[in-house]
Order: C-alpha cells, then structure tokens, then sequence
DNA sequence: TAGCACATGTAATAAGTTACATGATTTT
DNA sequence: AAAATCATGTAACTTATTACATGTGCTA
C-alpha cells in the first residue's frame, strides 16, 4: 500500500472530490485554500495525477474549451475510497524545521539587536497572517455559508489563528525579555 | 555567498561557537537540544562537515582517544564572521505542510468519528510535548545555570510550549464543535 | 559473547522546487 | 502589441532520509 512518505496523491484526492477538475485548477485552489497548511507544486501535482490515473484512482477526460484543451479528472470509486482510509490513519507529525528558532538558539554569537530584529520580523509577519486568516474566514462564510465541508474548513483556519496568536505572544514576552537584558539594538528602539 | 535554501551547514557553525566536536557529537547535541525545532540526519552532517572544512569556515583534527579515532571540528574566524552574518539576516519564513490539518480540511469525506480521533491523537502528542518542554527547562536550569546563552535557549523552549498549548486549545475547542455536530463515534466518547 | 554506544562515511532513494519549453486566450 | 493568465508538462537540481558498510570499545 502507501508507502510514501508525503500525501501529495491524497491531497488531490481530497480536491478531487469536491469535484472534478484539472491540474491547474487543483493548485489554484490550494493556492487559495489550504496554503497556509499545504501547498503543491505543478512539478508534483502533473507527475502525481499520470500515477493516478495509472493506479485507477481517477479519470481523464479531455476537454477543449473554446479550442483552449484542458484534463479534467475526476474521482474513482477505488480514488474515494482510498482517500477515506488515509483520512483515518493518524496524521504523522510533521517534521519541523524552524529557522528563526535556530537563530534564536544561536543568538548568543548575533551582534547586539540581532535577535531582536529577528522577533520584530517575525510578529510582522504574524499579524499579516492572522489578517488573512481573519479575510479567509469572512469569505467562506459569504461564499460557501451552506457547504457541508464549511465546519472542517473553519477549523483550519482557527488552527492557524491560534498559532499565529500563540506566536505573536511568544514574540512580544521574548522581545521583552531581551530588552530587560539590554539586547535590543538602539537604532530598533 | 550562501546560495542554499536551508541551513545545515549554518547549523553546524552554530554548534561549533559551543566549542570544537566531532561530527557524532554534533548530531546527539541537536537530538539533545534542538530536535523540537531543528535536526540533521548524518547522511546531511558529514558531507557538510567536509565542505566546510573546504571553504575554510572549519578546520578539523584528527584525535584517537584510547584507539578510538575521531574527527574534531573547530570554527575559523571565518566561519564565526559567517554565522554571525547569517544570525542577521531575516528568517526565511518555513514552508509549513501540516498532514493533520490536510485531514481535517477534507472531514466532509470521512467515517464519523475519524475527524475527531485525529483531534484526540494530537491532543495527547501535544501533552506529551509540554511536558518534554517542561522537563527541558528544568534541566537546562540545573545544568547551565550560569551559560550565557541560556537565556536564548530558553526562549526556544518557551516558543515550542506556547505552540502546544495553542494547538491543545485548538484541540480542545474542536472537538467539542464535532461533539455539538455529532461528529464523534460512540466507541470513542 | 552478544549487544549497544561510539564513530565515520557512502549509496540509493525519495521528495520537492525552479526553470524551461510550448502554446492558446484574454486583458491592458 | 505586450503582458498576464490559462494550461500542460519535463529536466535539472537541491534537499533529505534511510539503509548499508565498516570498525572499535565497553558493558551485561
């Protein structure tokens, strides 16, 4: 069975059966939807699709729209089902590569501010974020208010809410702390 | 300059500033210190430790303790000016890719109950989490009690309990809304 | 003496991004 | 007419893990 160990292939599943779609299609709706939490590239996404059309877990069927020719694939029985048993093995944890902590864990040899500059950044970049998470949450409510996946879709935009909140408290209590120890270049302050 | 995407080699350096190790040594430091946010696989450490020394940002010397040969790294100054010019420049934001929110996010298409299973599993990843933490922080107290940098490792350790005690929360708060939809299965309630 | 921890390294494989190639249609 | 978007795909390259190969020294 599966032996990989990413689920590029179950993430179009799980695209595909909300209908189906080509491609290109599927990687702008991760683009709009899931990017925060997972994205493909079309160097994964077109080679994936090949596999699974071999594997009988969808199907192609060429379509030419106003002469523009576009694959649309769509969902096998073998494909729903396939994707209904990933969705109950537990999710793996991923593995977690966190840059900024590495400097952070570093910070002892960054000259005076470093660090500091560092925290700044990363609240910024927490806030743009929660601001989208606030937008995305307001436009599925406009846009899919009745859609019976709309619950699920909620709760992945919380998740990043609250981390992103958790973050930015982890930010100003470090940014603090390092102003208590005189770590906070002047020209930042 | 430094062309790569990520920061093995950066990573490297950083442990060197702690004083000279072998490669072996490097690898269970970062299991012992950084694994919450940051590891490397030796198949990653050894090719970077000879680039390393090929660039000049290390030198190494070859020690057998009572027959046992090893290879000890130390840091040249340019290896210190390139760390600390990598502590200041911004962090590459990580490219997140969360399995368990990509379960989550298609829930409408799977077995009652699978959903919140996966929210109870990463509740109890998470508890067991904080409390590494926890024990992380006592230790690091006990042990570098007087270490200039404890305060910066401390400061890792305090992002990654913020993170888990936001993501228990989101837990928490999810599977109450599955439990209010009836989207728990009996044998796990 | 078997097994584990120490110690270094390579090869195979997997996973993923980016750039490139191609070409149509739509918008500015 | 140029630029952006739609649309599919491949090739080159980078990154990373895992398994394997090899050997020493200590401990149960």
């Amino acid at each position: 069975m599966s032996l990989e160990k990413t689920s590029t292939v179950e993430s179009l599943l799980g695209l595909l059966s909300q209908g189906p779609m080509s491609g290109y299609e599927m990687r702008q709706m991760m683009e709009r939807s899931t990017t925060s939490f997972w994205s493909e590239s079309f160097g994964q996404i077109y080679p994936a699709l090949r596999r699974m059309v071999e594997d009988g877990l969808a199907t192609v069927e060429e379509q030419s729209k106003d002469g523009r020719a576009k694959k649309v694939y769509r969902l096998t029985d073998a494909g729903e089902r396939r994707l209904r048993r990933w969705l109950g093995v537990e999710a793996r944890p991923q593995v977690r590569r966190n840059e900024l902590l590495l400097k952070v864990y570093f910070g002892d040899r960054a000259e005076r501010g470093a660090i500091a500059a560092q925290v700044v950044a990363e609240r910024e970049r927490c806030e743009d974020e929660m601001h989208r998470f606030e937008a995305a949450l307001l436009r599925m409510e406009m846009e899919h208010a009745r859609h019976p996946a709309l619950p699920y879709w909620k709760m992945t935009v919380r998740y990043g809410m609250a981390e992103a909140k958790a973050v930015m408290e982890w930010c100003d209590e470090t940014f603090e702390e390092l102003e208590k120890r005189g770590l906070v270049s002047r020209a930042r302050m």
